[in-house]
Parts: structure tokens; C-alpha cells; sequence
DNA sequence: GTCTATACTTTGATAGAC
DNA sequence: GTCTATCAAAGTATAGAC
């Protein structure tokens, strides 16, 4: 993750060629994304001052317009690493699937990664859910773009299982979508990494939503 | 839901005794609470201005302060009533249902009254919802209690369906009371009053959390 | 790369007139 | 009840030294 968190920030910026190692710039304008996160998923957007920023990360204020043009660069980039961070996770975790599974089991791999995914990129993923609707029109747009994309991406995956028949008739697609990412992404306000193992999480969660809370009426 | 708040907002600073008219300075009141609940829902707490609430209800910023002492105490109303509200509403449905239901039917009315109080409490609850991890420390804690009753009540509510004894034996009660608290709180981001009847809406969540998304495996 | 100093704007809140 | 005027504090961003 925090490859990612690098190389996705510092391409932005700069080109880089290969594997060259990291400049003191490039490690610095990570940092600063970190801190920026962190205090953007605490207070807000308008909450979070550039000041709270830099102590964060032991800078004067000043110096953070060297790494990021502005507070609305900032929060861009935070929010970007959010939302891309957990659908390439789901992504990924999909596409290594073996050709002809279940549709119980794409919905259990799914669940997993999601829940990976937002354990993963912890506190950008905590930004997106927080602040996407505080941030200046024009980004908020961009990112809700990003965002339904990923909601296609679900739609994608039950449709597949509804095609290869075991998914109930009466179930209606789109809402089962809405429901089972809503109930996800609130993963991300109370999971504790200290607590129960992920793998163990995911397999309840993928348990109710598979079979559900009832034993099946006679 | 309108004299709900209005009673709410209005027991709070005056005594009011039976049901004498409500003064101006009630409907004030009640409107700079609605507009602030709308700003702080969009805007974050930081983000929300006393003069863009002013301005929403048509008063310069320094009337404001007539109704409410400051900032601090304008949110806590809010808050107050998003979360009370939404408790209250499934509490009551809970409440007046038939003695001997059936678990199926309780889960079933507990969605519903819940989609159904965060619909009227539209505003409140998507503030309580968006910034209650933004306002000062002292104001959170004492809206977390509330909100960590409520989630106590629907731990009681599965525990009661557990007994009855047509729960699945393998799923985690607070795990799924996590589950389905987070997919039903998520509605007040996208549920649209034109859309969907709030009815079909529950019956299809209802349906998920009972029976779940495929048929029963042989 | 980071610091200090500072220009300019906006904020929450108060006081007193009406 | 609401307005106008005002203050002190805090905000983003820039410029130039190091």
C-alpha cells in the first residue's frame, strides 16, 4: 500500500522513470499526503488547516506549498488515493479468480477485498467516505465519477451470478448492490485491525448475505 | 416530524406549558435549525458558516445568536434530533407490534421504521450521520452514548429472534447487527423520495437480511 | 526543500440601536 | 426579534532568505 500511496502521488507530479529510488521530495510529499488524510477524515475539509498539516508531519505551513499547489490539490489527491485504492484491490482480487467459480464463491472473494481494500487504505479510504461531500463542486464530481464506476463493477459481479442461475428470483439487483456497499464501505468507521481477523469478518458478512440471518422457512 | 422538532428545539430554551401557539421566536427557531442542519450536512461543521445559516433563513448573522448561543450549541441540536429521531421512530414501530411476532416480522418492521425515520428526519440525520466524527470532542461523546443505545437496541431485537429460535445457528448476532445498521444508515446518502416506495424499499432489504441472495444450496 | 514574514480574507461572537 | 458595526483570531497563499 504504501508503494502505491507513492507511486501513484509522486506520478502525479513528476515523471519518474523505472525504479529509481525515492527523492527527498517524493518521501516528504508522502508524508504530507498521510498527515493531510488523517486530519481530512478527522475534521473535514473546511476543518483541516494547512497549519494542522504540516505540524503533523513537523513543517512550517509554508512549506507544504512546495509539495501540493494547494489545499484543494491536497484533498484531490487524498480522495483519488481512496477510491482507486479499494476498487483496484476488488478488481484485482476478482480477475484471479479461476475461470468457472461459484457465484457464492465471487461474492465471497469480493467481500473480502473490499473489507482488504479499506483496511488497506485506511485513512484515504476514511477521507473518501467523509469528506467527499464538503469538497469544492468540480472535485466532488470527478470523484463520484470514480466512485460510481466501482458501483458498475458490483453490478457487473451480481449479474454474472443472477446468469449463472443460483441467485434467488426475487432478489432485485440494484438494491442488493446499494445495501451489500453500504453495509461495506461502514466498515471503515468501526473495523479495529486489533480485533477480529478480517478473513473472519468477511466470511459472516458474506454468510449473511449469501444465506441470510433466518434458517430456511421449512 | 415538524412538531417533533419544533418540540424538541423549542422545549430546550423556554418553558412551554400545554399547547399554547408557537411564538416567533419558536418558528425562528425551528428554521434556523433546519437550515443549519442542511449546511452542516453539505458542508461539514468547519465547512458551515453562522452567516451562510443567516443568510439560508433570510437573518443576518448576528440574529442568530438570539435563538442559539453558538455554533457549538446549534450542532448539538441537530444532532439531537437526527439520532433521537430515527431511535424513536423504530423504538415506537417496535413497541406496537402484536405480542408474540415472529422474528422474520420484527426484523421486518425494524427496517422499515428505521428507512422511515431517516427519510422524515432527512437533514438531521444526514448531519448526524456526516459530522458527528468533525464537532468538538464534548459534544461528540455525549452523541456517541446515544447513538451506541440505539445499536444496543437492535442487539436486543436480534437476541429476541435468536430465542425464538428461527435464527441460523452459525451467524455472529453483533456482527450482523454491524452489517445491517451500516447498509440501512447508508440510505440517507442516496434514498430519493421520487424513487422507490419506502415499502418496496424495505421489503427488498428485509428479504436479503432474512433469506439472503441465493437459494437455499440442496 | 524548508523557513520566516506577511498580505489579504473570513470567521465566531458581542454591543447597542431600533 | 432583528439589524448594523465591529473586533480579535485564524485561515490560505505568496515572496524571498537560507
Amino acid at each position: 500500500m504504501t508503494e502505491t500511496a507513492n507511486g501513484s502521488a509522486a506520478a502525479k507530479g513528476r515523471t519518474r522513470r523505472r525504479v529509481e529510488k525515492a527523492t527527498k521530495a517524493d518521501i516528504s510529499r508522502e508524508r504530507v499526503l498521510a498527515a493531510a488524510a488523517k486530519i481530512f477524515s478527522e475534521r473535514g475539509y473546511a476543518g483541516t488547516t494547512m497549519r494542522a498539516v504540516a505540524k503533523e508531519v513537523g513543517l512550517q505551513a509554508g512549506s507544504l506549498y512546495y509539495h501540493y499547489r494547494s489545499k484543494e490539490e491536497l484533498i484531490e489527491a487524498v480522495l483519488d488515493l481512496g477510491i482507486n485504492g479499494v476498487s483496484e484491490t476488488v478488481r484485482g482480487a476478482i480477475a484471479s479468480l479461476p475461470p468457472k467459480v461459484s457465484g457464492r464463491r465471487i461474492v465471497e472473494a469480493a467481500v473480502l477485498a473490499h473489507l482488504k481494500g479499506v483496511v488497506d487504505y485506511g485513512v484515504y479510504a476514511l477521507s473518501a467516505r467523509r469528506v467527499l461531500g464538503q469538497v469544492p463542486a468540480h472535485v466532488r464530481r470527478k470523484h463520484v465519477r470514480l466512485r460510481d464506476a466501482y458501483g458498475e463493477f458490483w453490478l457487473e459481479l451480481l449479474q454474472s451470478a443472477r446468469q449463472s442461475g443460483d441467485l434467488r428470483g426475487d432478489v432485485d439487483i440494484r438494491l442488493s448492490r446499494t445495501f451489500i456497499l453500504g453495509a461495506l464501505n461502514s466498515a471503515v468507521d468501526w473495523y479495529n485491525p486489533q480485533g477480529k481477523a478480517l478473513d473472519e469478518v468477511a466470511m459472516q458478512f458474506s454468510l449473511l448475505i449469501s444465506d441470510g440471518l433466518f434458517v430456511p422457512s421449512k
